[in-house]
DNA sequence: GATAAGATAGTAATCGATTACTATCTTTTT
DNA sequence: AAAAAGATAGTAATCGATTACTATCTTATC
């Protein structure tokens, strides 16, 4: 149990802002979390908020950051060390589903943030990770065919879109059982078909 | 063009109000779509709405039957007439696509509704057209395996949720690149692998 | 067939509620 | 004592919804 202290310092205080934020995220709509109720669900008043970040579109770009950072780590420490490319797809693969199990509102945020017409700070962040996740993957995708793990007809674009797009269906699934714990069950079976999708013929 | 009335019957007000919704779905966040914004986009003031719904959920009842119907009325009609089960699912894939491509709002409106945390009347009607579009790749994929088309070990709903999410992920790197005309261009491409994934070998 | 009467559809103004954000005062920490 | 962090109590803007009133269309009556 966590000793509740009433004054934090800012940067700890930014932190349990975006931690809270996270957590709404996994069992209310983003785009309906109101400043109020993230101060309510870390015991702080509303306008305290405006103490630590100069607008709510801030909360967003620090929230949407910690996704980023925490992400792209976790799939470079799951890919780390294997040498089979596609094996590295699938840790890739299984750590992604992890994560998003961990923190079922991160694929939603982020869906969320796509969705807006204007050009923000936090749409940017999300665009420029999934470009950096997608580079990895055709990374991956590149050495699967050089090494004849992958077909070598295969359309590594394609490949790549798939694989994130998977990933959503997953989550979309979830959404409409309302369970998360879903994900975890589906996802070793649709990657297998995934997996039958991309690798070269025996 | 059309010739512009001021007064309209009830029941084609109400048509013109969803397809102003639809429409408005695909150019910005549907969650961000207020009534105000509805009215204007088709020259009426905000309060007449009032006169043709009770309340603005039920508008967006309206606007997912409308897309429910439409949904599962194009892909049955896609799917008519083709016997080889997996070429009724490819046919289905595209014309999903197709009409995604004419209505890039739908999906989003969709997801976004699922987003919903309380059990609202257009999230179950989301619900159920998933639910419907489900059953019918069931079918067609038991199909498939019965005549040797499918792989006999594939994981019958793992291919369905794969399917649907194939679809989720198209829209997704759609709204990345914010070009919608995308869809068409990668559809095929990405299907390609799915069907790879899922075909009995040769 | 003209016209009165009622029904239907739309306008403009406004309401209460909610939202992001701010100013001022108080408490805690160092 | 100074500075940082939080509480309280606001503000202005926006949203869905309602209201009183007007315009138009439909129908029944003479």
């Amino acid at each position: 149990m966590n000793t509740y202290v009433k004054h934090l310092p800012a940067d700890e205080r930014r932190a349990v802002t975006v931690e809270a934020v996270v957590e709404l995220a996994g069992s209310q709509n983003p785009s309906e979390i109101t400043t109020a109720a993230i101060a309510k669900h870390m015991n702080l008043t509303q306008g305290a908020l405006f103490r630590h970040f100069p607008t709510k579109d801030a909360i967003w770009q620090a929230v949407m950051e910690w996704v980023a950072e925490r992400l792209l780590a976790r799939i470079d420490c799951a890919a780390q060390g294997i040498e089979s490319p596609l094996a590295a797809m699938q840790a890739i693969f299984m750590s992604h589903v992890e994560f998003v199990a961990e923190h079922p509102g991160v694929p939603r945020m982020m869906f969320g943030e796509l969705q807006r017409a204007e050009q923000t700070a936090p749409k940017r962040i999300v665009q420029t990770l999934i470009q950096r996740y997608g580079e990895r993957l055709h990374r991956l995708i590149q050495e699967g065919k050089a090494c004849g793990e992958l077909s070598a007809a295969l359309d590594t674009e394609a490949a790549a879109t798939l694989f994130i797009g998977t990933i959503q269906g997953l989550v979309m699934q979830s959404l409409l059982a309302g369970n998360v714990e879903r994900i975890r069950h589906d996802a070793p079976r649709v990657f297998a078909i995934y997996q039958r999708g991309i690798r070269s013929a025996q």
